[in-house]
RNA sequence: GGGAGUUUAGCUCAGCUGGUUCAGAGCAUCUGCCUUACAAGCAGAGGGUCACUGGUUCGAACCCAGUAACUCCCACCA
C-alpha cells in the first residue's frame, strides 16, 4: 500500500472529530477524579469566527486536551453570549432591509424575530470551532439569554438591589445615537480626532454696541461643539481672571437664537485655555452639568435620542448633529459672530459597538455600587489567589479597581433581560420578579396604592447590559444560582483556567471575579491566561472592516486545523500581541508533513527477527532525549509558556526524532530492520504523538490508529500523556558531542566540496578512545566514514577541527591539501585564542575578582585558562606538522 | 494629563537569582544537494555596540538614574 508523500488534513480531521463525539470522548460528569475546567468565553451568538478566536480557543484546547490525557476530568463548558447592542443592531438592519421598522413593532414581535434569526444564524460559531478541533463538552452548551440564566440574572439583580447597591438615578450617562441606548465607561472608546474650535462671539448684554472698545462689546467663546449654543444656560470665566472682571453679574447673548444668559464666575475653568471662558452647557457635557448643579443652571436638553436636533433647539430642528455643526459654523460666519476656526485635536469617545460618536446624556438609569465588590475582588488578585498570566496586567487591574466607578446596567433595547421594576403611573415602584410580588411590595409598603390595580403596574422596558449577565458564566453554566448546591457547581466550581483578552479584562474578569466572591465565596477560576491582539504585519488590528483578516475556516482547509494550530501558537507568547503571518501557518503545516512521513519511514521497514539488536546506544540516547525534553516541556507548561512548549516539541521531534535518532537507526536501501530497533521506535513514535497530540489533535490521532492495532475507545485522545523517565546525562553528554563531531565533518566536507557520498576516514584522539569507542559506527554512519582510527598524532596529510579541547583529524591522502589555507586557518585560530587567553588572564590576576566573586566562578574562569591553553598547545603542534 | 509596558539577528521572540546552557531559538537569507520518508525536504554557513548616556559592581543584556522611540490602559479641560 502506498501512502502519500504529503499529509492530507481534510478527510483525517472530519473522520476524527465524528468519532470522537460520537464515543463521547468530550463529555464530562463529575466522578472521583480531579476536575479540570474551563469555560469558555462565550463569542458573539451572531459572530463568526476570527483570528481572535483561532488564537484563544486553540490555547484553550491545548489545555484542556493536555489535563485529559493526565488523568483529570476535563471539562470544556462552550456557549454564546446574546450580545445585546450588537445582536440587536443586527436585527433591526435585517428588519429594515425586509421594510420593517422597529418602532412598528411590539416588544413581543421584535423578540420572536431575534430569536428566530437566532435559531437560524446563531451558533454558527461554534460549528466553526468543531472544525479547529476544539473538544468542548457540547451537551453542555449554555446560551446566555436561554431561559435558565436570565432566570440568574434576574435573581442576581433583585438581590443585589435588596442589598442596596442597585440604584436608579438621573446621571449623565454615554448615550450611543446609532444604537438608541446607554453604554458603561468601558465600552467607550476614546480616538484622538481631528476636529475645529470655534471661537463664537457672544455679545454682552448692556454692553454698548457702538463702542470703539471692541472687547467689551462681546466675549469670544472656544468650543468644538457649536451646535450646542442653543443649550448653553450661562458663560462661565474665571473669578481671578483679570480681563472678565468687568462682566460679573452681566449677561450675554447666545447667536442666532438670541436667548440671555448670566455671565457666571467659576474657578474651574482655566484661564489661558482658549479665551478663558467658556460655554457652560449642562444637557450635554458632563462637567457643564455638575457646573451647572453648583450654579442651580436649567437644563437645556436639545437632542433627540437618536443625535437629531429637538424643538428646544429652536432651530436646525430635525438635523443630525453633525449636520448641524457645519450649518451653524456657516450660520454664525454670516450673521458676524464668528471669529475664528482653529484646527483641535481632541479626544472623542466613541462607541465600540457601533462606532458612533458617543453623545453625553442625560437620563434616568440603573446603576450598580462597585466599591463594595471591588475591594475583595482586587484582594484575589493581589494575593495571587488568582493569577494573571503575564503578571504585568497586575498592575493595570489594580489601578482600575481602585479607580472604579458605578457601573451603567440599564441598556435601552429590547434583546437582552428586562429589568425587573414594575412602576405605578405616578412613578413609584418595586423591584422584584413578577407583577405579583411588585404588587404585593407596593401594597405593603407606605405608599399609597389604592389608587391603582395590579394592571397598572408597567415593567421596566430597559434590559441589563450583556456583561450582567455574562459575569455570571462561570456559575450560572453549572446553573449554581438556581440550585447552589447541585453536584456540578460542587464539583467543576472554581475553573481552572480562563483564557481570554487583555481588552476585557474589566468588562469580563474582574467581574466574574466580583460575582465568584459575592454568590460562591471564591474566584471563579485559579489562572487567568491573558492572549494579546491578533494584528498585522504591519501591527494593524485584524478586523473585517480593514479586509486584513484572513478566514480561518480557509486557512483550516489549507493548511489544515493542526497546522493552523501549530501556527498560531508559534507566534504566540502570553500577553504579548500576535504579529500574523502566514508564514507561521505554513510552518505549521510543513510540521504536520514532517510528522507523517517520519511514520512513512517506520512504515516501510520490514522486520527480520533474526537480526540481532542493533542501534542500543541511539536508542539509549533517544530515550533520555525524549525525557529530558518533556520534563522541560512540562516545566513549561506550568508556567503557561505554551508557546515555548510547543516549539521545544517541534525541535524534540523535527531535530532529534526525525534529524537525528531516525538517521541513525536507518537501515540501508530494501534492508531489513532488527525487531529491537524497530520495536523501540515505534514505543517512541507513540510517545511522541501523545506528546503532540493536545497540539495537533488530528494528525496524532490519525497516525496512533496506524502504528498499532487499537481495540474500540482506545484512542490518543484519552490515551496517559507521557511521563518522563530516567535520564542517562552521560549518554547525553557523550552523544552531544559525538553529533559535534559529525556535523564538524560534514562541514568540512561543504567547505573542501567533498560530496557526501565520498567516504572519508577519521582520526579520534587515543584519550578520548573509551568516550567514542562505541560511538565509531554511529560517527561513520552519520558522517560517511570508511574507517575510524584512534591515534596520537596528526596524520600527515589531513585536515584538523576541535571539538570541546580535542582535535581531530580526517586524513585526506588523496586530496590536495592547501597548506597555506590551512596554516592561515590555524594561525587565526591561535590568535583568537591568545587574545581569549588574556582576557581570562586579566581577570584572574584581578585580586578583587579572586577574593570577591564566587569560587564555583573562579573554577570556570580557571578551566577557561587551561583549555584555552591545550587548544593554543594543540594548533601549534599541528602547525609545526604543516 | 496620570499610569504601565516594550526596545536583544532581516522578522517574531526566549534569555529565570548579575558570572559557561551568555549572547540564544524559530522563521527568513546564503552555499551545496532531487542522498529511496519528506524540495512542505537534507547538510552546512553567515547574521547582534543587547535603543542611547551615565552610574553601582571584581564583573551588567540583566540592578539604578536619565534620554529617546513605540505600545497599551486610565482621565471631564471647553
Amino acid at each position: 500500500m502506498s501512502i502519500s508523500k504529503t499529509y492530507s488534513p481534510r478527510e483525517v480531521e472530519d473522520k476524527w472529530y465524528a468519532y470522537w463525539l460520537e464515543q463521547d470522548f468530550f463529555s464530562s460528569k463529575p466522578d472521583s477524579r480531579e476536575p479540570y475546567t474551563i469555560v469558555i468565553p462565550p463569542p458573539n451568538v451572531t459572530g463568526v469566527l476570527h483570528m481572535g478566536h483561532m488564537l484563544n480557543n486553540t490555547i484553550q484546547d491545548v489545555l484542556i486536551r493536555r489535563a485529559r490525557m493526565m488523568g483529570k476530568n476535563a471539562c470544556w463548558v462552550p456557549g454564546t453570549d446574546h450580545a445585546s447592542i450588537a445582536t440587536e443592531a443586527k436585527v433591526v438592519a435585517l428588519l429594515k432591509e425586509k421594510g420593517i421598522s422597529k418602532n412598528d413593532l411590539t416588544r413581543e414581535e421584535f423578540l420572536s424575530y431575534a430569536f428566530d434569526w437566532k435559531e437560524k444564524y446563531g451558533g454558527i460559531i461554534l460549528e466553526q470551532l468543531k472544525k479547529l478541533g476544539a473538544s468542548c463538552d457540547w451537551n453542555r452548551t449554555r446560551f446566555t439569554m436561554e431561559d435558565s440564566m436570565s432566570r440568574a440574572v434576574i435573581k442576581v439583580f433583585i438581590d443585589l438591589h435588596k442589598k442596596g447597591w442597585i440604584y436608579r438615578g438621573v446621571r449623565m450617562v454615554n448615550w450611543d445615537p446609532a444604537g438608541m441606548t446607554a453604554i458603561s465607561d468601558e465600552e467607550v472608546i476614546r480616538k484622538e480626532i481631528n476636529s475645529k474650535l470655534y471661537y463664537i462671539k457672544y455679545r454682552i448684554v448692556g454692553a454698548d454696541s457702538q463702542s470703539e472698545i471692541l472687547n467689551q462689546d462681546y466675549l469670544v467663546i472656544a468650543t468644538t461643539r457649536p451646535e450646542t449654543i442653543m443649550a448653553d444656560a450661562a458663560i462661565c470665566v474665571n473669578p481671578n481672571d483679570e480681563r472678565y472682571k468687568h462682566l460679573k453679574g452681566k449677561k450675554a447673548i447666545i447667536p442666532l437664537i438670541n436667548r440671555e444668559i448670566p455671565i457666571i464666575g467659576d474657578d474651574y475653568v482655566t484661564m489661558d485655555f482658549g479665551t478663558g471662558c467658556l460655554k457652560v452647557t449642562p444637557a450635554h457635557d458632563l462637567n457643564d452639568y455638575e457646573l451647572g448643579i453648583k450654579h442651580k443652571l436649567p437644563v437645556i436638553d436639545i437632542l433627540n435620542d437618536n443625535g437629531t436636533l429637538n424643538e428646544k433647539a429652536e432651530i436646525l430642528i430635525g438635523k443630525d448633529r453633525f449636520a448641524a455643526r457645519k450649518e451653524i459654523g456657516v450660520m454664525l460666519e454670516n450673521s458676524n459672530s464668528l471669529q475664528k476656526i482653529e484646527d483641535y485635536k481632541s479626544q472623542v469617545g466613541f462607541s465600540e459597538r457601533t462606532d458612533a460618536v458617543i453623545e453625553p446624556k442625560l437620563s434616568m438609569q440603573w446603576f450598580l455600587k462597585m466599591d463594595k465588590m471591588a475591594a475583595p475582588a482586587l484582594d484575589y488578585v493581589m494575593s495571587g489567589e488568582v493569577k494573571l498570566i503575564p503578571d504585568k496586567f497586575k498592575n493595570t487591574y489594580k489601578h482600575w479597581m481602585e479607580n472604579v466607578h458605578d457601573w451603567c446596567i440599564s441598556r435601552q433595547l429590547w434583546w437582552g433581560q428586562q429589568i425587573p421594576a414594575w412602576y405605578l403611573p405616578d412613578g413609584t415602584y418595586a423591584v422584584a420578579e413578577t407583577r405579583d410580588e411588585a404588587w404585593q411590595i407596593l401594597k405593603n409598603s407606605e405608599n399609597n396604592t389604592t389608587s391603582y390595580s395590579k394592571e397598572d403596574l408597567n415593567q421596566d422596558s430597559d434590559v441589563v447590559d450583556t456583561w450582567f449577565s455574562s459575569w455570571l458564566w462561570p456559575i450560572s453554566v453549572f446553573d449554581g444560582f438556581e440550585d447552589p448546591e447541585n453536584e456540578d457547581i460542587n464539583y467543576y466550581y472554581p475553573t481552572n483556567d480562563l483564557v481570554t483578552a487583555p481588552e476585557i479584562l474589566f468588562f469580563w474578569v474582574a467581574r466574574m471575579i466580583m460575582a465568584g466572591h459575592e454568590y460562591r465565596g471564591k474566584a471563579p477560576f485559579k489562572n487567568v491566561y491573558l492572549t494579546g491582539i491578533v494584528r498585522d504585519k504591519q501591527g494593524r488590528k485584524m478586523s473585517k472592516s480593514l479586509g486584513n483578516s484572513p478566514d480561518p475556516l480557509d486557512l483550516i482547509t489549507e493548511f489544515g486545523a493542526d497546522g493552523v494550530r501549530v501556527g498560531m501558537l508559534l507566534c504566540s507568547s502570553a500577553g504579548n500581541d500576535v504579529l500574523y503571518d502566514n508564514a507561521f501557518v505554513e510552518q505549521g503545516r510543513n510540521f504536520s508533513n514532517k510528522i507523517w512521513n517520519a511514520f512513512r519511514l517506520l512504515n516501510s521497514w520490514t522486520v527480520d527477527k533474526n537480526l540481532s539488536s542493533q542501534n542500543e546506544l541511539a536508542v539509549n540516547w533517544f530515550e533520555s532525549k525524549f525525557n529530558a525534553e518533556l520534563e522541560l516541556i512540562n516545566q513549561n507548561f506550568d508556567q503557561y509558556r505554551i508557546s515555548e512548549a510547543m516549539m521545544l516539541a517541534y525541535k524534540l521531534v523535527w531535530d532529534d526524532f526525525c534529524s537525528t535518532y531516525l538517521e541513525m537507526i536507518k537501515p540501508g536501501f530494501e534492508e531489513p530492520i532488527d525487531a529491537y530497533s524497530y520495536n523501540k521506535s515505534i514505543i517512541f513514535f507513540d510517545k511522541i504523538l501523545k506528546l503532540l497530540h493536545p497540539f495537533m489533535p488530528f494528525i496524532t490521532e490519525e497516525l496512533w490508529h496506524q502504528t498499532a492495532e487499537r481495540k474500540e475507545k482506545e484512542c490518543c485522545i484519552v490515551a496517559e500523556y507521557p511521563k518522563p523517565e530516567v535520564i542517562n546525562r552521560q549518554t547525553l553528554d557523550y552523544t552531544t558531542l559525538a553529533l559535534k563531531v559529525i556535523s564538524e565533518i560534514r562541514n568540512i566536507r561543504n567547505q573542501k566540496q567533498i560530496s557526501p557520498k565520498e567516504k572519508l576516514a577519521l582520526v579520534i584522539p587515543s584519550i578520548l578512545q573509551n568516550q567514542y569507542s562505541s560511538y565509531v559506527e554511529m560517527i561513520s554512519k552519520l558522517a560517511n566514514l570508511s574507517e575510524v582510527k584512534f591515534g596520537k598524532n596528526k596524520p600527515e596529510k589531513s585536515i584538523s577541527f576541535m571539538v570541546g579541547t580535542d582535535e581531530f583529524y580526517i586524513p585526506m591522502e588523496n586530496m590536495q591539501i592547501d597548506t597555506e589555507a590551512e596554516k592561515e586557518r590555524i594561525l587565526k585560530e591561535i590568535e583568537y585564542l591568545k587574545g581569549f587567553l588574556k582576557s581570562v588572564d586579566v581577570k584572574l590576576n584581578n585580586e578583587k575578582f579572586v577574593s570577591n566573586a564566587k569560587t564555583e566562578v573562579i573554577e570556570i574562569e580557571r578551566k577557561k585558562k587551561a583549555d584555552a591553553e591545550s587548544k593554543i598547545k594543540q594548533l601549534e603542534q599541528a602547525m609545526e606538522m604543516l
